[in-house]
DNA sequence: TTCAAATAGTTTGATATAAAACTATTAAAT
DNA sequence: ATTTAATAGTTTTATATCAAACTATTTGAA
């Protein structure tokens, strides 16, 4: 106590908003994805099936950048979700150091049919704000990650 | 392919200012942390000093719920950064079950002398936004993460 | 062409994290 | 008052995650 730090209004408004911006975050981010056990999903799998259901196949290192992920990370969630018959994965024939990664057809099936429900609880969430207030939304996010 | 998801116009909205969200969270969140291994800290350790130092003593349970985190976890994280001698926990003494949790000397030097940098990253990365539009963005996630 | 640099992926070691089962303590209800 | 609920914290088990050291492969430059 009284060793609070002393900032300028500058330091004050970006700290206040970074912080409603990592707790908003986190908040719908928590509350959207509650289900996902009932699935037998963890996020990170999720996030994989998602991925390659949009984009189609992909290498590692392409779901990693995508996901925001380390190398390293994405060898040991597809190891399991390999094991588990969500995804396959084989060396690219053009280049030996590729992994190109694919949905199997019981990943598919799977994110298929929870994709529907992920829609409805990120509506669910995002309702809070009007319609207008979410493109608002979108564009200063868009903003802010681009930054450079 | 040919298997892509069909939305309304609310639910392509919804998702594209979730996704946004998300990864303007995620980018923002790792380059405002990327030097925290110099000072030997992760997010999590960095997070309970801060809370510490800004909201003085707080329980496990407090902790936890501050940083939306399980108990198990703040039982975990808590316990290497006492070992590392940053924090110190005692039992409450008008109530048993309560652990409470404390700076120490070390750990509050530590977090005083971080600070300061942090507030800078963070300034560098809201930057990216006008004053006005840092004070909406504010709003905006405020609201998101009220609801309800 | 050959060797150095870059790239893709794996492994290891450390920390983080949640869920669930558990202990201990306190509060609440009858 | 006694039993039941709720609460705080720990432990266990499983997955996630990064950094760093490593192997294998490809690219590029002299």
């Amino acid at each position: 106590m009284g060793t609070k730090y002393q900032g300028t209004q500058d330091e004050i408004r970006a700290l206040d908003t970074y912080i409603k911006l990592q707790r908003a975050a986190e908040t719908v981010m928590n509350r959207s994805t509650r289900l996902l056990s009932d699935h037998n999903l963890t996020l990170s799998q999720f996030s994989v099936l998602e991925a390659l259901y949009h984009l189609g196949q992909l290498s590692q290192v392409d779901l990693a950048n995508k996901l925001l992920k380390s190398t390293g990370n994405m060898t040991s969630v597809l190891k399991g979700m390999e094991k588990r018959g969500l995804i396959q994965r084989e060396r690219s024939e053009t280049d030996n150091r590729y992994m190109e990664v694919n949905l199997t057809d019981d990943g598919r099936k799977l994110i298929a049919g929870y994709f529907p429900e992920h829609v409805e609880l990120v509506v669910e969430e995002m309702s809070a704000l009007t319609p207008q207030e979410q493109e608002e939304l979108a564009r200063l996010c868009k903003k802010l990650g681009l930054r450079e």
